[in-house]
DNA sequence: TTGTGTTTTCAGTATTTACTGAAACAACAG
DNA sequence: CTGTTGTTTCAGTAAATACTGAAAACACAA
């Protein structure tokens, strides 16, 4: 009963690859709905569920795409941090495994769109509010009482991202969560 | 020397317009990389620098749109809950503005991300545990730890969240703040 | 009912974004 | 140096996304 023939083992098979393909169709969905390109977000998506390190060319493969696209996008993960290059002695391909550790994924996450989207955002908060700095009328009072209290909040969210994504685990969040109401 | 002759009133309103412009803008550019439609963005941040309520035909006028943009964008933003239609007594015209308090703000746009994003995502992780059980292939074993691992990670922020968002008061999380490290 | 002002829809088009594939380049082995 | 294997670049193209403008639908008044 237990013993899986090959008809069985072939079915197993199946079935694993059609979950592994969901998955890695649905991440790429979730992932272009946050402003992260589709096939970026499917690289990972396959990387974080394959044990071994993968080529360009496995990449391609499995993904269906070409040599180029897959070269750009893993090349931006690795700029994210989300996937490291891995070069074994004696080879000359460059292999390519995710950070499997979700929390740590998260923390790279936070600090990467801190670095790139929140804090130039708060640069043209700034910006906007000096430019208008001494003007009376209440169309200037409006627009400097918005973008201010803009600023302040995106200043206070980088700090608790900040404290959050330094943390580097998982245990604190869960813990303050007990605090939150 | 305080008082404002017409070149110098001229000159604070030009300087107004041009940080409202760049306001606006940036916002817009800020929008898209969340993966939020540029135009979007830039009507939100229109209105929300605009002490009084706009028309459809001001909202075109001000951002140079065609009227099929500014009213698909201003339903959608209406659908989000960020900007409210007001009718007027006596008049036909519909008018639109934005719910201006920042905090408030963020607790609509945590809550529809929750609803239209984590929650479908949850769900798809979910299914593509279930659609692995009992399999035992090394690859399945990690294909369902990363999946589950994701899960729960994503079931936590999104209780982290949904605390956060139900709280309504920016006076929590400073708070919270400060326990955290 | 007909006219007037307003909102809604959507086919066609424009713009933006992403992808392909081939050529150039780099690293190394013989 | 020459061939081989692997990487990088990028002009051209495809696909996705967003926008326009005009026509239809709607709501109300006269």
């Amino acid at each position: 009963m237990e013993a899986g023939n090959e008809t069985e083992r072939t079915a197993d098979e199946a079935q694993l690859e059609s979950a592994r393909d969901e998955f890695v169709t649905q991440w790429g969905a979730i992932g272009s709905a946050w402003g992260i390109n589709r096939t970026m977000a499917q690289i990972h998506a396959l990387l974080l569920i394959t044990p071994k390190a993968l080529t360009t060319d496995e990449v391609m493969e499995e993904l269906k795409i070409s040599r180029g696209n897959a070269h750009m996008n893993l090349r931006e993960l690795v700029g994210w941090g989300l996937v490291r290059s891995v070069v074994r002695k004696g080879e000359r391909k460059e292999y390519f495994e995710a950070e499997k550790d979700v929390w740590k994924m998260f923390c790279i996450i936070v600090r990467e769109r801190k670095r790139r989207e929140i804090r130039p955002a708060i640069g043209v908060l700034k910006d906007c509010i000096e430019r208008v700095e001494g003007l009376k009328s209440s169309e200037a009072q409006l627009f400097t009482q918005q973008t201010r209290a803009l600023c302040e909040f995106m200043e206070m969210a980088d700090g608790v991202l900040s404290k959050v994504a330094r943390s580097e685990q998982s245990s604190v969040v869960p813990w303050a969560l007990k605090f939150l109401k």
